[in-house]
DNA sequence: AAAAATCCCAACCGCTATAAC
DNA sequence: CGTTATAGCGGTTGGGATTTT
């Protein structure tokens, strides 16, 4: 905002008091680095005005934290990362500080950005809400397992991997089991009293269509021997240089045949299946895979 | 090519918790 | 106790960038 001298005072008295707002520039930014160099990051306001910068603490303390500071990471998130974040927003919710604890060198603020942008905006096309169980439902059906499958790619293609993470031993212990929805050999009983309530057509479809490689593998759905945390493989699997974007709206159109069967298919229970699907969000869904295709 | 729509993210805001006085 | 300063959190927004029409 413009400040209106109406005094008619030196403008440049005005200038000097006055706090700045918005973009910051490269001399800010400098002077914000080379201030926390030398004596250090704290007491943001005392350090704004020392530093001679006219923001105030807060606003700096952000700049610092969020794009500063030597640490962060920048560029899009990996699938171990969305992975993870998917795992830790399922159990804690919008918690984001929380979440980037366990993310180095990414910010709450990115974090909550990917998920406001990428996340909502699949349950946004999808029709549901966004921190509904359904959604939830599709997140664990879909996403993760094709996210699991990145990460896998990721880390054997990785010459770097430090050390190679057995995806199938990945647990995700707060969450259910996931649906067993395209193990071949699986059926409806399998489905614990712990897990939410998945279509059991879901394992009848698998038994009669062409699921595609990365939904029917195995491992993308072994669980329950679980010996290492989603977290703990993360942290094994050195980041991978590439910083493709995996993003979910991709990831979520590679699972579309299986719901084409769906559509196709017979589905029998429709009690069930309606606390997952209707018909509008497979539609919609449908038209979204051949939007990606 | 240009206008409109949508996406994306840096930055801001309001609020709460905590500490020091 | 109340007050003030500081830090931190999560929600929201402005506007540039990108995509679509």
């Amino acid at each position: 905002m413009a400040n209106i001298n109406k005094n008619n005072m030196s403008s440049t008295m005005e200038e000097d008091t006055e706090l700045r707002r918005g973009p910051w520039t490269l001399e800010e930014d400098t002077l914000l680095t080379h201030y926390i160099a030398r004596h250090g990051e704290g007491r943001w306001n005392m350090l704004a005005k020392c530093a001679g910068l006219k923001r105030t603490g807060k606003s700096c303390r952000l700049r610092w934290l969020n794009y500063l500071k030597p640490d962060i990471k920048r560029g899009n998130l990996t699938p171990q990362e969305q992975l993870l974040i998917l795992e830790l927003h399922s159990k804690w919710g919008n918690r984001w500080s929380k979440i980037a604890q366990h993310l180095p060198g990414r910010t709450d603020n990115e974090i909550k950005n990917y998920w406001r942008t990428r996340v909502q905006k699949q349950a946004r096309h999808l029709n549901i809400e966004s921190n509904s169980k359904r959604f939830l439902d599709v997140v664990r059906c879909f996403w993760m397992p094709i996210l699991l499958q990145k990460v896998e790619q990721t880390s054997s293609s990785s010459t770097q991997t430090s050390v190679q993470c057995q995806l199938s031993d990945c647990a995700v212990p707060s969450l259910p089991t996931f649906p067993p929805l395209a193990n071949k050999t699986t059926n409806s009983s399998i489905i614990t009293s712990q897990q939410t309530i998945y279509p059991p057509d879901f394992t009848n479809f698998s038994d009669q269509t062409d699921i595609p490689q990365h939904i029917t593998s195995p491992n993308v759905y072994n669980y329950s021997n679980s010996h290492q945390t989603l977290e703990q493989s993360y942290y094994n699997i050195e980041n991978s240089s590439s910083t493709a974007g995996y993003d979910m709206e991709g990831l979520s159109f590679a699972s579309m045949s299986a719901l084409e069967y769906s559509i196709e298919g017979n589905w029998t229970n429709n009690e069930v299946t309606d606390n997952l699907w209707n018909m509008d969000d497979i539609w919609q869904f449908r038209e979204l895979g051949e939007m990606g295709n």
